[in-house]
DNA sequence: ACCGAATGTTAGGCTTGCCTAAATCTAAGA
DNA sequence: TCTTAGATTTAGGCAAGCCTAACATTCGGT
């Protein structure tokens, strides 16, 4: 059995390669909450697991093997996301959490019951995608709300949990998953994005925008 | 916060208490199968920690502290279960092991809501009392079967999980919990007993009995 | 091309909780 | 009472992960 440290470092490195990022030491050291030797002590060890590569000052890339344990330990996350907000009704912004902790003890058994009992979703509560048994990821529509054009509608979807600021801030507007935008303008997509959110205009800066993911309407 | 290693201690050490034995480091040691060397030492720190009172050779008894503390890991542990097996479905002789990796996670906000989904139950699915939120423990009303008088009928409730063994030949027997038993004969009740399962005889050996508990009906 | 700031690694140490082996204590039977 | 088997504790170590402080590398700006 892997340990739970082990499994942390593994999700949080798939995380930050699947924003597209390159995976630095203090990006781990932040997400982890942990001091930065004590990531490259980790991911030495990761290393010699063959569940990373560590190119020593140039960051790190999971093996294929690597990134079959991120995706289940993922696949266990946005489950019991799921089925706390579904099944027990959990708010939204407290599932993360929660399932930060529920993730490294659910048994395989667990996981396909909870899988049952939602009928085999494809997406957390958070509108991320969740892998599949087989560890395939199903392909995400998901954008951020500052690259939609003026004049598309999407879903508010995601917005990067763990950011209390943030989340107070969309609070403020009203902001919740499935609440309903439109960008009116965006100048020229470097500045802020001005969107209709239940009727009324709000500008949010392109720091918050990026943040927002949102699902495009057709 | 509360190490898991500590909380198993203190449940271990609680549930060695209930059965009205004294709690040996042997005892402990097989329970939580590490050994006696390592339950000196984490019986000092529990001592040192007040949660134990310690008389080194004569065993070791909780202070208050140290119950109110295990009763709370043995609500959330006997609160999954019950969830798990109403919710999940998860099958009666599962759950226990289950619960045992659950019940270290379980924030109080997911405690409460099981238990408001559950509608409050009072025991669980081994019919074990489940303490409520005050540390109060319902009077549990379960006997040992071969404490029941010839005649006397009752309610299977509850074996010693972990007994692969026995749990092999009650199911043979086709004995679960819930199914109803009426006892024919013991002589004197030190020998085995006789019980009517399911309209069938059968001679349960005394050990066997004495660890099957019942629900008597009136 | 250089320099300093930022980033990353190494070295050394700490805590937790486990282990084995070697004492030590207890208690039961001769 | 004496012996001794079994239970318990002490002593010494180990592995996992974390930390801080010191050293090394990279890279952007002049």
């Amino acid at each position: 059995m892997l340990t739970q440290a082990v499994e942390d470092y593994l999700k949080a490195i798939y995380e930050f390669q699947a924003e597209g990022g390159k995976v630095s030491t203090t990006g781990l050291s932040e997400q982890l909450d942990v001091a930065p030797a004590s990531v490259t002590g980790m991911v030495k060890k990761l290393a010699k697991m063959k569940l990373v590569v560590h190119e020593p000052y140039q960051g790190v890339e999971l093996t294929s093997a690597g990134e079959k344990i991120a995706l289940e330990v993922i696949r266990h996350h946005r489950l019991v996301e799921s089925y706390l907000a579904e099944a027990l009704g959990v708010s939204w912004d407290k599932v993360h959490e929660e399932a930060d902790r529920w993730e490294h003890v659910l048994s395989e058994e667990m996981e396909d019951l909870m899988d049952d009992k939602l009928g085999h979703p494809t997406t957390d509560p958070h509108g991320a995608p969740i892998p599949a048994r087989d560890g395939s990821m199903p392909r995400s529509k998901l954008r951020r709300l500052s690259e939609l054009a003026p004049g598309e509608a999407g879903v508010i979807s995601e917005v990067n949990d763990h950011d209390a600021e943030l989340l107070r801030y969309l609070g403020e507007l009203g902001l919740f998953p499935a609440v309903k935008v439109r960008v009116i303008s965006s100048a020229p997509f470097d500045g802020p994005v001005t969107v209709r959110i239940n009727g009324d205009k709000h500008a949010l800066g392109r720091e918050v925008a990026g943040q927002i993911l949102v699902e495009p309407l057709p």
